[in-house]
DNA sequence: TGATTTTATCTTGACGTCAAGATAAAAGAT
DNA sequence: ATCTTTTATCTTGACGTCAAGATAAAATCA
């Protein structure tokens, strides 16, 4: 009985010709987004970063060598609003995490780069956050894992079929 | 190979020292959670209300008649800051859908109520909303959509005790 | 080439959220 | 009964986000 259930139950007493089966799912997709998240964001704030920060700090990295991508790269790689964008750009930088570059082949745009301190401080943090990561799965077997996967991924088709 | 994959591919590449296979579960409940928002809120939208009124409402109709619930009440269901929970309450109160009524048994509190047209409209929203959730898991069949909630439901344990 | 459309980024204004602190009443202690 | 602590809510200021519009360069077209 955890509070996806309580709200399910409310339901049911309230409005019992209501089918809220697929609310006990999505509710606790919901959940688990935001224990996930409250985890992870220790560890961000730990190195002075947030989620929005480490996304595209992130994102440089595991573009690989030279770390340098245009603000339209980041934007289609991270899902944000393009001004969204250009404010996190604009923070980093300030930061001193990442460097603005003019993009010699076309002058509307930039390249974004690591900074050297940015790309020392990227390694250091995902190396913690996937130990993070780790740490929040780690009653889960490896079985029941696997699983999980495979339907989270089935979960996301039959979502974008909708 | 969906954008996860792409993302776990690209670290395996440039940081092959990571293990990042907590990272291919816990990034695709990030996804699915934003895909579920995002159908969720077309149907919030289509009776001018966000997820936020939508939380608040729901939660004074399923606590039963005379869905009346003090501030603070509703703060421990809904897991926001009490700035943030003031803050809703203002705006459903502008909007005519809740109404604030005094507290006989303390004065320091309030109690908010559904007004009619706050209770017409959320009977009439939660309809809709639970066939959109419905809608959004379709293309899973009984015996997915019940592994899966055992798993989330592992899962939401192992996330707490982490 | 010159005009038009498209593309890439930035700016603006509004919104929702939070943390921290303020206010006021209730509960508890002496 | 008064003082202190706790509880309940609101206020303030900062942050991150978005949608819509502005700006400027590149690409396309005539």
């Amino acid at each position: 009985m955890d509070h996806v259930d309580f709200i399910t139950d409310q339901w049911a007493q309230e409005r019992p010709d209501l089918d809220v089966s697929a609310m006990a799912i999505i509710g606790r997709v919901a959940r688990l987004y935001l224990a996930y998240q409250e985890g992870m964001q220790v560890t961000f704030g730990r190195f002075g970063l947030n989620a929005a920060k480490f996304d595209v700090l992130a994102t440089l990295r595991r573009s690989g060598a030279p770390y340098r991508l245009s603000p339209g790269a980041l934007l289609s790689a991270t899902m944000v609003a393009s001004g969204t964008m250009t404010n996190r750009i604009a923070r980093l930088e300030a930061d001193g995490l990442v460097l603005r570059q003019i993009n010699p082949g076309d002058s509307r745009s930039f390249l974004i780069e690591l900074s050297p301190e940015g790309l020392a401080l990227i390694d250091q943090v995902v190396e913690e956050h996937v130990a993070t990561q780790e740490r929040l799965l780690a009653a889960m077997s490896q079985d029941e894992r696997s699983t999980f996967k495979t339907l989270l991924s089935r979960a996301l088709v039959a979502a974008e079929q909708a």
